[in-house]
RNA sequence: GGCUAGGUAGCUCAGCUGGUUAGAGCACGGGAUUCAUAACCCCGGGGUCGAGAGUUCGAUUCUCUCCCUAGCCA
């Protein structure tokens, strides 16, 4: 029976490039929804930008702009990025909009008229420099309990001791450095408490993990406080209706933007709103979320929304956070990978199917290390599955015209092949991602066997064994689209290949439980090639070694290895003649390069922006590889590399003498 | 400190409600093969299943204590 299903990933914060954190909740989220699809379920999947709060107006007070030029550029960026990714989602909003100021008030109205909501003063750090009150990470100062210097106002990291700004010894205001007083202001506050029998109740009907629902256990032990949901001006946000100068605090309104995206896609695609939100509700609702977060979407969230007249969730899947190689995801480790940094020297594929590899449906943390990234690229994505097709494409068109056999040589193997489907598209619905990847990998090694083992190269040599040729790779092909069918989730792109390949789509997963037979397939192309080791050790940044010493690095410490004339020549220098150069919407260090290489016009991109005008550069002639692969990248295709030289003093391009002329040969 | 998870081959992990000589992939050693993007196939070495105690005919699997790791504490 198809089921309605509504999902949503975590609303990233908007103060901040994406990051493959970001995308980890994303890519697991989107594997979910694509499976579900492909068991024939009815799916909207959205999200939105989160916007309001403390720290984007001060970050665009920063960088001289308003909050809303703010968040309308990160909003492209990252719109892009999990574009990129290959992320579906069907409405990616943002939480500063008409819609979801409407619901805020409305939930808030609702939640006051049922006598959810309660005033009372609180004394809090004020910073009379800026004007403003401070948020608990704001604020600085030794710890009252321990001493430790350099805390921020909420906790202390060396005895792990809590405590409020104002009780920090000698405080001090990170936005302006001088030190805060105290002031009192009214608040305004949710009555969390009211809702305490829901949510035990709630907590235990199978919406939450069993380990999140003990953590619950523990929240609801210590006692559930008022949560302060107002904020003062200034501040970035809603105003609260009848409160002037006060604002709703960002996470009240950010969930919200769950429902005002998707009320936004209601507008565009004739959906009944209520039909998904109203109580008892048939459609479903699921979140996923990061662990950091759980607090705010496993009681917050389900009070208001009862509280306001809303469904409740259906699920609330939260996950761990990606470390890279064993680290914390860190600016000063350079373990920080950001999307772009990504996309620049890898296919996004490689890494949702590195991910769909490691997760399962618990809290722990998944490890990007990048060795086994390697390792698992090139072993399992491109040496086993797409090596079946690989190794059976050629039999087909030689032979054969391309033309599948008429029927399969083992049927009884290819069932093994699709009963096997029950199992791993439930593993994907339990979000149980590494056993669905490791059920289909073990079917690869299955299949590859199955080819080694009726050795069809060996038949080829023989005209009158032709047939049997024809029927074996048949039958490794159709396995390879079974395969292929199981793991659309986590490949949409690769998958989609496949089938353009064969020339027969893939709606429901059951569509593989009828074989291809006797059609004819395109000409075959590789479905994903392997990754070169280096460019993956390159996603993270190299650190400077500890300069405790104030030695300077020992220049060019590593020499790249001897190589023969033969080696050089394999690479093609050519002159181009830049025809045009433009800069690149969204991209720092790119220009976008037209250049006429003699025979044929190219496009490339080239990381050159910091040095050159683009203007500067039409009509002049540089010197190009022009046999490199094209490389995808986001905002087109590079179909080959300028060379400049460089250091830390500047970049530079290489120009020949005059009288080359665009085309010749570099040698 | 409290709580929540986890500690199984060099690495990443699988082992459901306790039951024959503890498994897979990668890495490593040997062999075979050449259709395939040095991919694929066969064989092999390698583990006191964190430590100790208990329950049991029998525990990696249950109980307790301890050690270690990660995370959470609004």
């Amino acid at each position: 029976m198809a089921r309605r299903i509504l999902v949503t990933s975590a609303l990233p914060y908007a103060n901040g490039p994406t990051h493959l954190g970001h995308m980890t909740e994303t890519i697991q989220c989107d594997i979910w929804v694509r499976a579900m699809r492909l068991m024939g379920h009815e799916v909207v999947y959205v999200c939105a930008d989160d916007t309001h709060g403390t720290p984007i107006m001060l970050k665009a007070q920063a960088e001289g702009v308003t909050p809303e030029q703010l968040i309308e550029r990160v909003g492209a960026e990252r719109r892009a990025d999990f574009a990129a990714f290959g992320i579906g989602f069907d409405n990616y909003y943002t939480t500063h909009s008409e819609e979801n100021r409407r619901l805020t008030v409305r939930m808030y109205q609702a939640l006051a008229k049922a006598g959810h909501i309660t005033r009372r003063s609180v004394r809090q750090a004020y910073d009379e420099k800026a004007g403003m009150f401070l948020p608990d990470r704001y604020v600085k100062g030794s710890c009252p309990i321990c001493g430790a210097p350099d805390q921020y106002g909420d906790s202390c990291e060396n005895c792990s001791g809590t405590y409020t700004p104002l009780e920090l010894v000698e405080p001090v205001s990170v936005v302006t450095g001088t030190r805060p007083v105290a002031r009192e202001s009214e608040h305004v506050f949710f009555r969390l408490g009211d809702f305490e029998p829901m949510l035990r109740q709630w907590t235990r009907s199978g919406a939450l993990q069993p380990e999140v629902a003990n953590k619950l256990d523990e929240w609801f032990d210590a006692g559930l406080r008022d949560w302060d949901v107002s904020r003062d001006a200034p501040y970035f946000g809603f105003e609260i209706p009848d409160a002037p100068g006060k604002y709703f605090y960002v996470w009240l309104d950010a969930p919200v933007g769950y429902m005002a995206s998707f009320a936004n896609l209601c507008a565009r695609r004739g959906l009944s709103f209520d039909d998904w939100w109203a109580p008892g509700s048939p459609a479903e609702l699921h979140h996923f979320i990061g662990k950091d977060i759980l607090y705010f979407h496993s009681l917050f969230w389900p009070a208001t929304l009862e509280g306001a007249g809303f469904r409740k969730p259906t699920a609330v899947h939260a996950h761990g956070f990606l470390t890279v190689n064993g680290e914390k995801m860190s600016k000063s480790r350079g373990t920080f990978v950001t999307a772009q940094r990504y996309l620049e020297r890898l296919a996004p594929e490689y890494f949702r199917y590195f991910l769909a590899a490691k997760l399962g449906p618990g809290l722990v943390d998944v490890d990007l290390n990048l060795e086994e990234f390697a390792t698992r690229i090139n072993a399992e994505l491109v040496g086993k599955l797409v090596n079946i097709a690989s190794r059976c494409a050629s039999f087909i068109h030689r032979g054969h015209g391309g033309r599948l056999a008429a029927a399969l040589p083992d049927p009884a193997l290819y069932r093994e092949f699709t009963d096997a489907g029950t199992g791993i598209m439930e593993a994907w619905e339990a979000l149980e991602y590494a056993a669905a990847v490791r059920e289909t990998m073990a079917l690869a090694d299955r299949a590859n066997l199955y080819i080694d083992r009726q050795k069809p190269w060996l038949a080829a040599k023989d005209p009158a064994r032709a047939g049997e040729v024809q029927a074996v790779c048949t039958q490794g092909i159709n396995l390879f689209r079974v395969l292929m069918a199981y793991l659309k989730p986590v490949l949409p792109g690769i998958a989609e290949q496949a089938e353009a390949y064969l020339g027969a789509p893939v709606k429901h997963w059951r569509d593989v439980e009828t074989p291809l037979v006797g059609s004819l397939i395109n000409e075959y192309r590789p479905l994903a090639t392997r990754v070169d080791a280096a460019a993956v050790q390159d996603l993270v940044e190299k650190t400077m070694p500890p300069t405790d010493t104030a030695a300077p690095a020992p220049p060019a410490a590593t020499q790249p290895a001897q190589i023969t004339p033969d080696d050089f020549a394999k690479v093609e220098l050519r002159i181009a003649r830049v025809e045009a150069a433009e800069l690149v919407e969204g991209a720092d260090r790119l220009l976008k390069l037209g250049v006429d290489l003699g025979s044929e016009r190219r496009t490339i991109f080239a990381g050159i922006r910091g040095a050159y005008e683009p203007a500067a550069l039409v009509g002049r002639h540089i010197v190009v590889v022009a046999n490199l692969k094209p490389k995808k990248m986001r905002f087109g295709t590079s179909e080959g590399m300028a060379l400049a030289a460089s250091d830390d003093t500047g970049l530079f391009l290489l120009s020949p003498d005059s009288g080359a002329r665009a085309g010749m040969k570099v040698s």
